[in-house]
This record gives structure tokens, C-alpha cells and sequence, in this order.
DNA sequence: ATACCATATTCACACAATCGAATATCCGCA
DNA sequence: TGCGGATATTCGATTGTGTGAATATGGTAT
């Protein structure tokens, strides 16, 4: 029910897959228009396009027109920047044991947290 | 090519769905079994256990059997409270200018970054 | 106008994701 | 052993996503 986390997956959303993550990783490094951007990861223009407009849509980039040309930028780029961060900060993935988790719950129990 | 980018849009669409997302943040607030989020989201149980799976698979989640019930725990605590925090930062959207972008271009041009 | 370059859109198809319903499995207990 | 509660899996229908090919649009220069 909670509209925030329906805004939240759709954000998410355009940015789980490869070229995307990819785009958003160039532009990253400074704005770009399409055919460098077809050249930098040898993808169809075609597919390029679509997906610099999944992104848009998103308000992932925008684009200034210059001539015939598009310059996209990040219109987020501190959040694309720390999306990207999080995502190589390699965590490591922990497993509990049952019965640390029955600790944890017999303290959450104690506090009345629930 | 790079796998680096696969890894990471798998990732993110693990998350990329609410159901999903609201499970994450109720973990996040401490152990909770299937029963406990299903009633805590008013979603299906056997819904539950399909994206319980995804974010297995994903190794977001984990849990650990305790007689009948299964405890589910983040697998990475740390990187699912910060997506979730980075994710309601409500970072501005920016707008730039023709000029702007062409400047930065020139700056570029002259920095040899290309 | 025309020709050319850069970019976007449409179409068709394959493939993946979602969800409910039904069913299966696993566990503790009588 | 058999029952009941908790959880998982399978199946089928629907919907959504990704992609190439072809085509369209918009800009620039001649």
C-alpha cells in the first residue's frame, strides 16, 4: 500500500540492468552524447537510446540539446555516484547462528519493542 | 561485457520490487519469520516465501530454522540499511544549461581527461 | 530542397517476472 | 504414526522487459 516503496522499486528498477548501470558509470565520469557513448561500450545505438530513455524517464539523466547532438548528464549524480559506491563496497555477507537470533529476539522481547 | 555490471543489475532487481523492499525494511528492524511478514504486510504467504527466495538467491537474506519456524535475517545489514537510506535522501533533481555543458566540456578538452 | 549525420520510435518476438491456487514438505507434538 | 501449523514449490495465466530491424525525426550544411 505504501507508495513509497512502489517509487523506490521503479527507481531501482531502471537501474538494474548491465547497460544501464553501465551509462549511468560513464556519465559518471562527465557528459556524453550518444555515439560516444555507443562507441565506449560497442552496444547498438538502437538499444542506446531505449535505454538512456528507461533512464529519463527515471530521472536518472537529462540531456541538453547542442546542434544535432544530445549531451546527457546525471541529473541525480550524487545518488548515481553513492549507488555505485555501495554497490563495489563488496559487504560481507554474514550467517547467524540459531541461537544468536534467539538471543536477539529474547532481548527485543525484554525492551517490549514489539 | 564487464561481469562486474551483471552482478550488480542483479542485485538491484532483486530489490527492485516493493513487496520485496518492504520485507528488506522490516528486516532491517530485527528477526522476523515468514507468518511475521505476512502479517505485517498483509501480502500472501506463499507470495512471501516466492520473494523471500528471490532475496535468498540474492544473498540479501538468510535464515535460521528454529523448530517450525524459519528466522530470516539480512545476510548484509549494512548495505540494505544504506541503499534504503540513500534511496529516501530525496536527492534533487538537477537541470543544466546548454552553456553549462559546454563549458565543462572545453574544461575537460583542456585537462586531457578524454 | 537535398543529403547526411545523430538520435528516437515503432513493431514483433522471445524471454522473464509476478501472482494465485493448489499441492507438497518439514517439524513438533499427541 | 498421524495431525496441524509453518513454509516452500509447482503450475498456469498474465503481464512486463529486452532487443534487433526497420523506420522516423530533427539538425546542419551545401
Amino acid at each position: 500500500m505504501s507508495k513509497r516503496f512502489v517509487l523506490d522499486s521503479e527507481l531501482l528498477k531502471a537501474c538494474a540492468h548491465p547497460t544501464r548501470l553501465m551509462i549511468l558509470n560513464e556519465l559518471l565520469a562527465g557528459v556524453k552524447c550518444v555515439t560516444d557513448i555507443e562507441d565506449l561500450l560497442s552496444v547498438r545505438q538502437a538499444n542506446i537510446s531505449q535505454h538512456l530513455s528507461v533512464l529519463r524517464h527515471a530521472k536518472l539523466v537529462d540531456f541538453a540539446q547542442d546542434g544535432a547532438l544530445r549531451c546527457y548528464y546525471l541529473s541525480r549524480p550524487k545518488l548515481v555516484r553513492d549507488l555505485l559506491r555501495l554497490l563495489n563496497r563488496g559487504d560481507p555477507v554474514v550467517r547467524r547462528s540459531r541461537e544468536q537470533i534467539a538471543a536477539e529476539k529474547k532481548r527485543k522481547m525484554s525492551c517490549a519493542k514489539v
